[in-house]
RNA sequence: UGGGGCGUAGCCAAGUGGUAAGGCAACGGGUUUUGAUCCCGUCAUGCGCAGGUUCGAUCCCUGCCGCCCCAGCCA
C-alpha cells in the first residue's frame, strides 16, 4: 500500500461527459465488446486548434476504455482535396502525440463497397436516379416550414435505375445530369430526409483513385457506411451533424452493413478574438492576410508549432475544457494561461533586450570585461547555470528607464540604484539626449562590492533588470505577436461589415534591433527559451546563420502594464 | 411559424429532490535577484423567466423567453 497520493487531474471532481457516460453504459450492458472511435478529416485544408479537441477526445476516449482509433481521411470531394494536407494532417496528429497505428483509413478505400451499397438500395427501391437540376432539386425541396413535392423520376424501375446508375459510373453523363438520390420522404420536417443526394458526377482527379471514379458519394453516404466498415462503434462528431444522424440511421439499417455505429454529436471549440473554421482560415491564407497556414498567428496546428506552443499545452487547454452539448466561446486567455504553464517550469531563463538602451559603467574599468554565473532556471537547480558576459557598456530595456517617473515604478530613474540580475548595483547619474530629447543613453556606476547582487551592507533595491553586454550581444530580429482580430467573435459580422474588417493591424510587430545573449546564438530551432522578465520565445525556420529571428510565443504576465494602464 | 439542439458567475463548467465543485479572468495579501513563478484569500442567498408539485426544487410538471443548426450535387 503507498500512501503517495493520486495524480492530479483536471476536472479531478467533474462528472463523466456524456459522450464517456454513453459507452461505459454501452460496455456494462455488453452492446459493444471493444471500443472502436475515429478522427476522419476532409483533407482540405490544415488542422486548426478546434480539430484537437475532436482528436483528443477520440484517441483519448479509445485509450481509457482499452479500444482504438481510426484515422481515416474523408476524401469524397476529389475538387476541393490535396494530397499536401493529407500529409499536413498526419503530421499535426504526431506532433499532438496521437498515433492510429495501423488503422490508417481513406474513404476512397471503400468506393467500391459504397457502390454496391448504392445498387442494393436501388433494388430495393430506396433509391432512384433523378434528372433533375440542382436548381430544379432546390425548388422542389420546399422549405423549412413547407413541404418538397417529388421528383417526376422518382418512381422509375429498379431496371432503369440500375441502367443509369452504371452509366453514371462509366462516365456517360457530364457533371450534374443526374444524381442518385435516396427515396425517402419528400415532406419530411426534417429536410435531411426529403430525398437526399447520394451521389454525384464529378469528372475530377482524386489524389488516391485518380481516374478511376467520375461518381463520388457525398458525406451521408459515405460516412456512416465507412464507420460500419471499420466497425466504428462510437462516431463522434460536432453538433451540426445531429439534423443528419436520421439520415445515417436510415442508411444503415437500409443497408447490409457489418456493424451499427452509433453517432454522437458534441459541441465544437470557439476561442475569442480568432477564427475556428477553415474557410475562413483559408481566406486569410488566400488573400494574403497572413503569411500562410503556418504564419505563427494562425490558430492552425502547424501556426501553433511554428509559434513554439508546446502540444503539452494545447492538450492541457483542451483537458480543461469539458465535452458537452452546449455552444460556447472559451476566452483566449485560457489558452494562454495553459501555454505559460506548459513552458514554465521548463523553459531556460536567458537574458534578451528587445528594446535596447545603452547604458555606461563610468567606473568600470575600459575594455575590460569579466564572466558571471547566471542561474539557467532558479526554481530547478539541475537546469544548471551558464557564464554571462559583463562589461562596461550594457544594453537594457527602454521600458526600465524613466526621466521622470510616476510613484510606483521601480525601475531605473537618475540617481535611483537598481540590480543588474546576477551582476551589480548600479545607479544612474545622468541621462544624455539627442537633438529631438529623446533619451539615446544612461551613464552610471555600478558598486563593485555587489557582485553577483547583493550588498554586504544589506541594503535592498527595488528592481532587478535583465540586461546584455554591448560587446557580446547578438542581434536578433524579434517578432512579436498579438490577436489576429479586435473582436471577440470575428466570425459574427454585423450587416454590412466585412469580417477582415476587424484584423488587427498590429497582430505582427517587429523588433530589428534587440540584443541577446551570446548563449542564445546557438539556440535550437522551435526550442522554447525564456527571455527573462519579457516572456517565453523560440528561433524561427526563418532565421538564418548569424542571423536569428525569434517568435515570442507569448509575453509573461505583466501587472506593472496592468497597473500603468490604469493610471 | 417545420425539424433538431442548448440555456448554472465576466468566460469554460460540475452537480442533481436536501440547500451551488473546479479552472480561466478579476480583485486583495504574502514570498521573490524575473513587477514572472509560487502561496493565501475574495468572487452565484442563487442555477433563462413565470407558475405548480413537495417539508424542501437548479434538479420533477406546465407555460413562456432567448440562442444555435438544417432548405450544397460541401463536410
Amino acid at each position: 500500500m503507498s500512501d503517495i497520493p493520486a495524480p492530479e487531474k483536471a476536472n479531478e471532481t467533474a462528472g463523466e461527459d456524456f459522450i464517456r457516460a454513453a459507452i461505459r453504459a454501452d460496455l456494462a450492458a455488453g452492446r459493444v465488446a471493444r471500443v472502436v472511435t475515429r478522427f476522419p478529416p476532409e483533407p482540405n485544408g490544415y488542422l486548426h486548434i478546434g480539430h484537437a479537441k475532436a482528436i483528443a477526445l477520440n484517441f483519448s476516449v479509445a485509450a481509457e476504455f482499452g479500444g482504438r482509433c481510426h484515422l481515416r481521411f474523408d476524401d469524397t470531394n476529389p475538387a476541393k482535396e490535396e494530397q499536401e494536407y493529407i500529409d499536413g494532417i498526419k503530421a499535426d496528429l504526431t506532433w499532438l502525440g496521437f498515433d492510429w497505428g495501423t488503422h490508417l483509413y481513406h474513404t476512397s478505400d471503400y468506393f467500391e463497397q459504397l457502390y454496391s451499397w448504392a445498387v442494393h438500395l436501388i433494388e430495393a427501391g430506396d433509391a432512384y436516379v433523378d434528372d433533375l437540376s440542382a436548381e430544379e432539386i432546390r425548388a422542389r425541396r420546399g422549405t423549412l416550414t413547407a413541404p418538397g413535392t417529388d421528383s417526376p423520376f422518382r418512381d422509375r424501375t429498379a431496371a432503369e435505375n440500375l441502367d443509369l446508375f452504371s452509366r453514371m459510373r462509366a462516365g456517360e453523363f457530364e457533371n450534374g445530369a443526374r444524381v442518385l438520390r435516396a427515396k425517402i420522404d419528400m415532406t419530411s420536417g426534417n429536410i435531411n430526409l426529403r430525398d437526399p443526394v447520394l451521389y454525384r458526377i464529378l469528372h475530377a482527379h482524386h489524389p488516391r483513385t485518380e481516374d478511376k471514379w467520375c461518381l463520388y458519394p457525398n458525406y451521408d453516404f459515405a460516412h456512416g457506411q465507412s464507420d460500419a466498415i471499420e466497425a466504428v462503434t462510437h462516431s463522434l462528431c460536432s453538433l451540426e451533424f445531429e439534423a443528419h444522424r436520421p439520415l445515417y440511421d436510415w442508411l444503415l439499417e437500409h443497408l447490409p452493413v457489418p456493424a451499427n455505429p452509433r453517432q454522437y454529436e458534441f459541441s465544437r471549440l470557439n476561442i475569442t478574438y480568432t477564427v475556428l473554421s477553415k474557410r475562413l482560415l483559408r481566406e486569410l491564407v488566400d488573400g494574403g492576410h497572413v503569411a500562410g497556414w503556418d504564419d505563427p498567428r494562425m490558430p492552425t496546428l502547424v501556426g501553433l508549432r511554428r509559434r513554439g506552443v508546446p502540444a503539452a499545452a494545447i492538450l492541457e487547454f483542451i483537458a480543461r475544457l469539458s465535452v458537452g452539448k452546449t455552444e460556447g466561446v472559451v476566452e483566449v486567455e485560457a489558452l494562454e494561461h495553459a501555454t505559460r504553464d506548459a513552458l514554465n517550469p521548463t523553459a531556460p531563463r536567458l537574458m534578451g533586450v528587445l528594446r535596447p538602451l545603452k547604458i555606461v559603467i563610468e567606473n568600470y574599468p575600459e575594455g575590460e570585461s569579466e564572466l558571471l554565473d547566471a542561474a539557467n532556471h532558479p526554481q530547478d537547480e539541475a537546469a544548471g547555470s551558464r557564464q554571462v558576459p559583463f562589461g562596461r557598456e550594457l544594453y537594457v530595456e527602454q521600458d526600465d528607464f524613466m526621466e521622470d517617473p510616476p510613484r510606483k515604478f521601480f525601475r531605473l530613474s537618475p540617481g535611483r540604484e537598481v540590480r543588474l540580475r546576477y551582476a551589480y548595483f548600479v545607479t544612474c547619474t545622468e541621462v544624455i539626449k539627442n537633438e529631438q530629447g529623446e533619451v539615446i543613453e544612461l551613464r552610471c556606476t555600478y558598486d563593485p562590492a555587489t557582485k553577483g547582487g547583493n550588498a554586504p551592507d544589506g541594503r535592498k533595491v527595488k528592481a532587478t533588470l535583465h540586461w546584455v553586454s554591448a560587446a557580446h550581444a547578438v542581434d536578433a530580429e524579434l517578432r512579436l505577436y498579438d490577436r489576429l482580430f479586435d473582436q471577440p467573435n470575428p466570425a459574427k459580422v454585423e450587416e454590412g461589415q466585412n469580417w477582415l474588417d476587424s484584423l488587427n493591424a498590429a497582430s505582427l510587430e517587429t523588433l530589428t534591433g534587440a540584443k541577446l545573449e551570446p548563449s542564445l546564438a546557438d539556440a535550437a530551432p522551435g526550442v522554447p527559451v525564456q527571455f527573462e522578465r519579457q516572456g517565453y520565445f523560440c528561433v524561427d525556420p526563418d532565421s538564418a546563420a548569424g542571423k536569428p529571428v525569434f517568435n515570442r510565443i507569448i509575453s509573461l504576465r505583466d501587472s506593472w502594464a496592468k497597473a500603468a494602464k490604469k493610471g
